[in-house]
Formats: structure tokens, C-alpha cells, sequence
RNA sequence: GCGCCCUUCGUCUAUCGGUUAGGACUCAAGAUUUUCAUUCUUGCAAGAGGGGUUCGACUCCCCUAGGGCGCACCA
């Protein structure tokens, strides 16, 4: 398959399909997807559904849709599931070479000893008593119809890496248990099944949050033993782990997964574009600003960039830019999602938060629109002076100031009444635009107070 | 309990021993819109606390406080 001498950069999007994508996996999704983008090279989405008690189809088909709102297209895609049979070839070479070897300690057993340890000021690690077993112990063991899971013996040897955001790290395993591969029950666990896919696809760069830190030490000596074993080409990716996002209040993200789904997000109007901009830039060094493109907030973007502090996640600054991002998108961005032509769009789009706000415009536009009149005579003046149709941006200038002629009013005595009669609200988009296409007879009949 | 990481304007951050500590958002003021929004300009505003090292510390070291992460037969 792929080996040290290709250069292009393959990242990945590993997402467990046991629930609804929250915005911290958006956030991996986005930067490695930007990442690849911006180097030209690949962007995998791989589901790793090993815990099959937990994973469901649906769940697998609400990330790809979620992932197809985000805009974020994967280049190659695969399933744990569907890969079993490599696993178990990898955890065959592992056992022959040694580095697996089978405990029969029940969950209960370990998880007191390891409340022992804590109790004694001690790090709760593994004791490693399954690797003094003899062949004697473990049949007695297996007649007791006791079924092994499997450790990966670490080197107890400190593994280095230069990441991407966190400089040099250095983990000494010798303070880590073994990590468990294969459950009692004969599954994979997350470890081996990531490293095996991370070789077979060649992915050159993992960016994921700081807390898979402690768990790339393993990972590392993982890719190590099967490049010695398997002779497989295997390359150790380029590791970058970003701080986790934090809530305003300090609070752990995942404690409000309902209200931080992405697919919450877009029940609520967030456009793909600003969730993926407000994703790539908190964080960073870069300004929080909406940007035209995936394109460019990929050429954006640097592991470099990411600050070692966690970032605070705000909904309320994300509604700011999407609105931000809404005020400078061209009418072709959104033709088709919304109701009218361009001089509408470019009427509205300063008044937006949400896109689907624009319907509410375009029924005032259209009507029927039930006016407030506040100043019944300066309205029917203003009715009086209408001039005749075709209308353009000069008709509410000229409009005005017959009015203001007329009247005496002006300033926000003037305007105020006006737009309310035309409109029925007292804030909007700019009249000199809006007015053309309410059109006189609209205009006409509000300004007298009838509902049009 | 043990280990690792972090702490600069209200918020996100720049600075990598010598700066008037810079930018973005928010907020405020002014301009434009004879109104609101938009847009433009200007402004307010910061190095957690305490010790060191140094001619000089936001920057290096130690302690304290606060925060994040890890220590699963989860991923």
C-alpha cells in the first residue's frame, strides 16, 4: 500500500457513531479537513463503531449528513466494522512477537486495585501479575472458563514526538498501564484498530484534542512494533493535539451536548460557513472573522497557530458571526435560499443574524402587512405625495423631502412614522431600497393604514 | 491521589529578555444613512499573586492560587 516516499498528506475524521456530532468533533472534522485542504493532499472520514454495543447505523448516517452541512467532502472512507479480519492479523503479530499477551483479571478486580493504589498516593497503573502467569496458570484459568483479554506490553522506555501545536512532549510508559487491546469478549478496543487503519490508509497527520496526549505514547510504540513486525511500511504520523474547548462559565463542554450538536446549530440558522470559520479561528492566533470559503479559511490555517490555553466556546459570539458572514455574502451564495432576487438580498442582508430571517422581509415586501401609524396626517401626506411608478432608489430621497416640504418633520420624526406605515416595524433595511419593491399600491394602501 | 499542560484588555489572542505590550470581537463616541440596522473612523481596556535569576522580565526558574487533560475490558 502506501509507503515512506509518498509525500502527499492524508488526515482523518474519526467519529464514533454513538451519538450526534457536538461541536468539539466538528472541530477536529474542520481542521483536519482544512489541513488537507490546504496541502493538497487527502481527508479521510473513518467510523470507528468497535464498541458495537453503543454504535448504531443512524447515528453513522446523522454524521455523514452533518459532515455534507459542514461542507466537509471526504476523499476516502471506511468503517471498523467492515476491517476486522486486518485487526485480528495485526494482534496475531503483536502475540507472536510477544508485545500482546492475555490477563484474565475481571473489571471488578482491576478497578479496586486500582482505587487501592489511588488510596495509597500512588498512580493506579497496572501491575503487569498476568505477565508471571505460566502456561500452567493460564489453562487452570481457562478450565475455570476464564476468557483472557489482551495487554500490549509497553517498552517502559520514555517515547518522544515533536507535535505540531505542543512542541516536544516526552511520556515515560514506564508510568502508564498496558493498554488493554482485545476485550474478553474477543473486540477491539479503539487503540489497535486506529493505529492498524492509520498505517493502511497512510495518514501523515493526526490533529485531535489534547486529551488523546497520554494515549499517543501507546499509539506510538503500537506503530513501532508492527513496522518491526509486519514490515509494512508503517510511518508514525505527525501528531498535533489542541486544547479542549471550554464553556463561558468554565464548564466541560459535554456536560450541554443537546445544545452544542451540530445539528442543533443548524436548526438554529448557523450557516455551515460561519460554524466552520468560528471552529477553525477560536483558539488561534487568527481574528475571529468569517471568511468567504472553506478555501480560505484552509489557506488560513496552521497547527502553529493553536494556542496551548483551552478556548472558550460562546454561542452568542458564533450568532455574531454568522450574521457577520451573512452581511458579505454575494447574492449568488444564497440564491435559492431565499425568497426574492438580488436588489432584494442586497436590501436585506445588512439586517440579518440568520439567513432565515430574509422571509420575514420578503413578507413585509410582499405583504400583507398590517402598518402603525403614529402620525396619521404625516402618513397621509406622505400618501399624497407618491410619485407615479416606475420607482428606483431615488423615490424614497425624493419622497422625503416633499414630505419634510410639506410637513415640517424631519430627522427621526420624519423617518420613523414613514417606516413604520411602510413596514409595520420601526427598524429595517435602508427604505430607499425596500420602497421599489413594496411598489405604490402597497406602499399607498399602508400609508392610509390598510392592511396590504 | 498521582502525572502532564495552561493563566496577557470583558472575550479570542500577538510578543518567543529591552515594544508607547499589537490585532480581532464586544462596548463607547463620531461620520454616513435627514430614522434603526449596515458601513467607515476614533476611543476605552491587559501581563493571577508572591519570590527569585538578570543591567533589564509578559517572556527564564521556584512557590501559591485558579483552570484544562489524563490515569477504562470508552473513543
Amino acid at each position: 500500500m502506501r509507503g515512506i516516499d509518498d509525500p502527499v498528506t492524508v488526515t482523518r475524521f474519526a467519529p464514533s457513531p454513538t451519538g450526534y456530532l457536538q461541536v468539539g468533533n466538528g472541530r477536529a472534522a474542520v481542521l483536519n479537513a482544512l489541513f488537507a485542504r490546504k496541502t493538497g493532499g487527502r481527508f479521510m472520514l473513518r467510523i470507528d463503531d468497535t464498541d458495537d454495543t453503543r454504535s448504531t447505523a443512524e447515528f453513522e448516517a446523522a454524521i455523514l449528513e452533518d459532515l455534507a452541512w459542514l461542507g466537509l467532502a471526504h476523499d476516502i472512507f471506511a468503517r471498523q466494522s467492515d476491517r476486522a479480519a486486518l485487526y485480528g492479523a495485526a494482534a496475531e503479530t503483536l502475540k507472536a512477537s510477544g508485545r500482546l499477551y492475555p490477563a484474565y483479571e475481571t473489571p471488578d478486580e482491576l478497578e479496586r486495585r486500582r482505587r487501592r493504589q489511588m488510596a495509597a498516593h500512588k498512580p493506579p497503573v497496572y501491575d503487569r501479575a498476568a505477565l508471571s502467569l505460566t502456561a500452567e496458570d493460564r489453562a487452570r484459568l481457562e478450565a475455570e472458563g476464564r476468557k483472557p483479554h489482551w495487554r500490549f506490553r509497553l517498552s517502559h522506555a520514555k517515547v518522544a514526538w515533536q507535535d505540531a501545536i505542543r512542541g516536544p512532549v516526552e511520556i515515560d510508559t514506564a508510568t502508564l498501564s498496558d493498554p488493554v487491546l482485545i476485550r474478553a469478549d474477543g473486540r477491539f478496543l479503539y487503540t489497535l484498530p486506529s493505529v492498524v487503519d492509520d498505517i493502511d490508509f497512510g495518514i501523515t497527520h493526526i490533529i485531535r484534542g489534547e486529551d488523546h496526549v497520554t494515549n499517543t505514547a501507546p499509539q506510538i510504540e503500537i506503530f513501532e512494533a508492527l513496522r518491526a513486525t509486519a514490515n509494512n511500511g508503517a510511518v508514525t504520523p505527525v501528531f498535533a493535539h489542541y486544547p479542549l474547548f471550554v464553556m463561558p462559565g468554565g464548564e466541560v463542554l459535554s456536560k450541554r451536548k443537546g445544545s452544542l450538536s451540530l445539528r442543533v446549530m443548524r436548526e438554529e440558522g448557523i450557516e455551515p460557513l460561519a460554524l466552520a470559520a468560528y471552529l477553525a479561528k477560536i483558539g488561534t492566533s487568527d481574528p475571529v472573522e468569517p471568511r468567504p470559503s472553506l478555501d480560505a479559511l484552509a489557506a488560513d490555517f496552521a497547527p502553529e497557530k493553536i494556542a496551548r490555553a483551552p478556548a472558550h466556546f460562546d454561542a452568542a459570539e458564533l450568532a455574531a458571526l454568522n450574521g457577520r458572514l451573512l452581511h458579505m455574502l454575494p447574492y449568488e451564495a444564497v440564491a435559492g435560499r431565499i425568497p426574492g432576487g438580488a436588489a432584494f438580498w442586497d436590501a436585506v442582508k445588512p439586517n440579518l443574524g440568520r439567513l432565515a430571517d430574509a422571509e420575514t422581509w420578503w413578507r413585509i415586501v410582499t405583504g400583507p402587512v398590517a402598518p402603525v401609524i403614529e402620525n396619521p396626517d404625516l402618513a397621509a401626506q406622505a400618501a399624497g405625495l407618491l410619485p407615479p411608478e416606475p420607482w428606483d432608489e431615488t423615490t424614497w430621497g425624493a419622497l422625503t423631502k416633499a414630505v419634510s416640504a410639506a410637513t415640517g418633520a424631519k430627522g427621526r420624526a420624519l423617518f420613523h412614522p414613514l417606516r413604520e406605515a411602510l413596514t409595520g416595524r420601526g427598524d429595517g433595511p435602508e427604505l430607499k431600497k425596500l420602497l421599489p419593491l413594496i411598489g405604490r399600491d402597497k406602499a399607498r394602501a399602508r400609508l392610509c393604514g390598510e392592511t396590504a
